[in-house]
DNA sequence: CGCTGGATTGAGTCCGGTCAAGCCTTGTGG
DNA sequence: CCACAAGGCTTGACCGGACTCAATCCAGCG
């Protein structure tokens, strides 16, 4: 049993320029579970706030394999994947709601200077997180991607218990693992006394410098 | 021996706006093969285009395991990748030219709505470049991976036959894979008459909708 | 209470990694 | 011009981690 990361989050995830912007734009609407909130391969004309709930981003290939990009909580922004159409589609995991503003009528909401800069940040933000993302998936082991996965939800202010809103197999399908091996990974994690799960919906970390050394 | 992609690439990568904008703005540098551009982890103060020859993106994990998180042609940008500090660093794949600009300095090169549409679409570029390679690492077979790789290099206008300017180490850790599985895939497509290397340093597509068949 | 869908566990297989030779190209110096 | 060295690429044999298939467990719920 460790210290939690910094007694004090550095920042809680930063309030974005560009939420603020987003929900004076929009009332958020109501998606139930596994609801379509856009499709991938539709025209990505809007930008989307979750307000509440947690969304997942997924691409789906033709013959059923699935990768899940992203999960977004509340005051992150989806939705400038590319330019034209959309390359991943989102989803809400659990009952959730969602503000969408679109692009074409973004320009008279704020400052462009301003707006320029928010969406820069938020892009960036995105980026980053993709990149990391990119280190994940090719050059991480089974074990390594559950701990790095387990650790990143950890991080923010979400206290102890850790929730774990998404099930099994949305957390296989955005490591780029089996549900199997997963689940292997986390019995594994929990017999290695790093983190303990009381259900299946919720973890608490026991051994954090563990946590951090498995995440490589 | 199948056709050709489009008969007429659909846009000569589409000359970006930021190019055109920071190609004004310095004088390109050189840089000699494996040269480093600049270095994970250190500010991410400037945006680079590349002018000449061709960059890679690489991370580099403590253990040693290397992620390569892509390969940038002559009009293409790199640079934002993150607010503070870049997650990559970027070397010289060969000789190469490199034009460097200062963030702070890019707002006095144009009209600031011009430059951040500019930006904006740069970003969602390389946002998207970057989600297309999530599913590529997650959710591909090795075969898969480097047949997508081969037709994401053959697709631009570069004639046949198309360079390969990068070496197989590079390849591997660009999908994720070893050096020895990346050869074994080579001559397994060659094999099957997908492509024609007459160096290692060269291919020609001999069946193009095959290509895009095992690229899936 | 039994039903249903998600999660766990186990046994066996296979794809891709590891280790180890060879080969081929390129460049250098005699 | 040839000999040689060096690095990069290819090929082969073997191994192991993650996938597959299948059975079981468990929690939530009508």
């Amino acid at each position: 049993m460790s210290l939690p990361p910094p007694a004090v989050p550095p920042a809680p995830p930063a309030p974005l320029a560009l939420a603020a912007i987003l929900r004076r734009a929009a009332r958020p609407a109501a998606f139930d579970k596994d609801a379509r909130i856009f499709d991938q391969d539709a025209a990505a004309d809007s930008l989307h706030l979750v307000t509440a709930g947690v969304v997942r981003t997924v691409r789906l290939l033709p013959d059923g394999r699935r990768q899940v990009g992203g999960f977004y909580y509340p005051g992150e922004t989806i939705g400038f994947e590319t330019a034209a159409t959309h390359a991943f589609s989102a989803e809400a995991l659990g009952p959730c709601e969602v503000a969408s503003v679109r692009r074409a009528s973004l320009d008279a909401l704020a400052d462009p200077v301003v707006l320029g800069h928010a969406l820069a940040e938020a892009m960036q933000r995105e980026l980053a997180r993709t990149q990391a993302h990119l280190l994940v998936l090719g050059r991480k082991s089974a074990c390594e991607k559950v701990a790095t996965f387990l650790k990143t939800l950890a991080q923010p202010g979400r206290g102890s218990p850790v929730p774990l809103p998404m099930g099994r197999q949305d957390i296989a399908d955005h490591l780029g693992l089996t549900i199997e091996t997963v689940s292997r990974m986390l019995t594994h994690l929990q017999g290695a006394e790093v983190v303990r799960f009381e259900t299946c919906r919720n973890f608490q970390v026991t051994r954090w410098d563990a946590l951090e050394r498995l995440a490589a």
